[in-house]
DNA sequence: CGATTATGTTATCATCGTCAACATAAAAGT
DNA sequence: ACTTTTATGTTGACGATGATAACATAATCG
């Protein structure tokens, strides 16, 4: 696989798709995401996709399934290095993590979830994170609380609702 | 304003798009809803929908701020007629409305109201929501942590996240 | 080396949001 | 009452999108 200059095939377009569509997700949003423009900046035809993924859908969990990849070690990180309690401190880094990359953290819990007969994988990931979040805070009623708080709040500043202010925050998580 | 049978002019369109669109809303989720078909379900052309909304967006608006009246009403009424808490009941309430219409919940509460400058009765409706839990909550973080513990829950709810358990929410929400 | 499989390309379709040009009904002015 | 203006529809088009079929080329394997 040397896949050097340009050949006919391209050597990794499943993950230049990835990529492609995960800058366009950070940019513009959710809807922004465009098979055919994703394939433009890949430099390939708009057909080519469809040898990598069944359809627009699919592409998308691939995408949500790389984002619970990238949460899980965020989480992991904020946790250990946090100075007080890992509930939440876990509280803190689930909200910074959607404040800084809402198209990613929107596809991840968003709809698409929803539907996980067809993205299995999708479920299984969003259920590992809460097991470790119900591994902090000691109970499962205690656990979902607290995911619902956090998930709500970031929601809520995300669309305009409560203002985006740190302080509040923390008064609000702690 | 006869409108009967079937004249050149509708008698009122706008009405009649927003309950198709409403409709589709309800139906097929928030993607579902498309221009050409409320108005084909109007009976009338596609380019028809733009003497009554600039855009999709503003029909979309239009359909949210419609949305706020009904949730509005469906808050009112829970509150009046609950027996404990009326912040509890609040909060109960806001959930099976969610639960009960996640399209016009998801529309609501949606990226749209994020770009509010576009749409400020959005925010305004919004905000008024806000005021009237405030003063069942007694207090400004009171409120926001129950709106967002409420707010959190509902979508995790819709999004397959956690099950759908009447008795399970009533023990997080009391 | 030759056959099979993996991966791209071109061409095409239906649908969508949107606009311009035109048509008709209703309202307003005289 | 007749005419002019305005409100509201229609037709037809454009560009973009997701998706599929038919074809082309490269990589892999006997």
């Amino acid at each position: 696989m040397p896949s050097s200059g340009k050949s006919y095939h391209h050597g990794d377009l499943r993950a230049a798709l990835l990529d492609a569509a995960d800058a366009l997700l950070d940019q513009g949003g959710d809807g922004a995401v465009s098979l055919r423009e994703a394939a433009r900046m890949a430099g390939v035809s708009p057909a080519a996709a469809y040898r990598h993924f069944a359809d627009k859908e699919a592409l998308l969990a691939a995408l949500a399934l790389r984002g619970f990849e990238a949460f899980g070690a965020a989480m992991g990180q904020a946790v250990a290095q946090a100075g007080g309690s890992p509930y939440v401190a876990r509280g803190r880094a689930y909200i910074r993590f959607a404040l800084a990359r809402p198209g990613r953290f929107r596809l991840m819990f968003g709809p698409l979830l929803a539907r996980s007969g067809a993205h299995p994988a999708l479920q299984a990931a969003s259920r590992q994170a809460f097991a470790a979040l119900q591994a902090d805070a000691g109970g499962r009623e205690a656990a979902l609380r607290g995911w619902g708080l956090v998930h709500g709040l970031a929601l809520l500043i995300l669309d305009g609702a409560i203002p985006d202010d740190s302080d509040l925050i923390e008064k609000l998580i702690r």
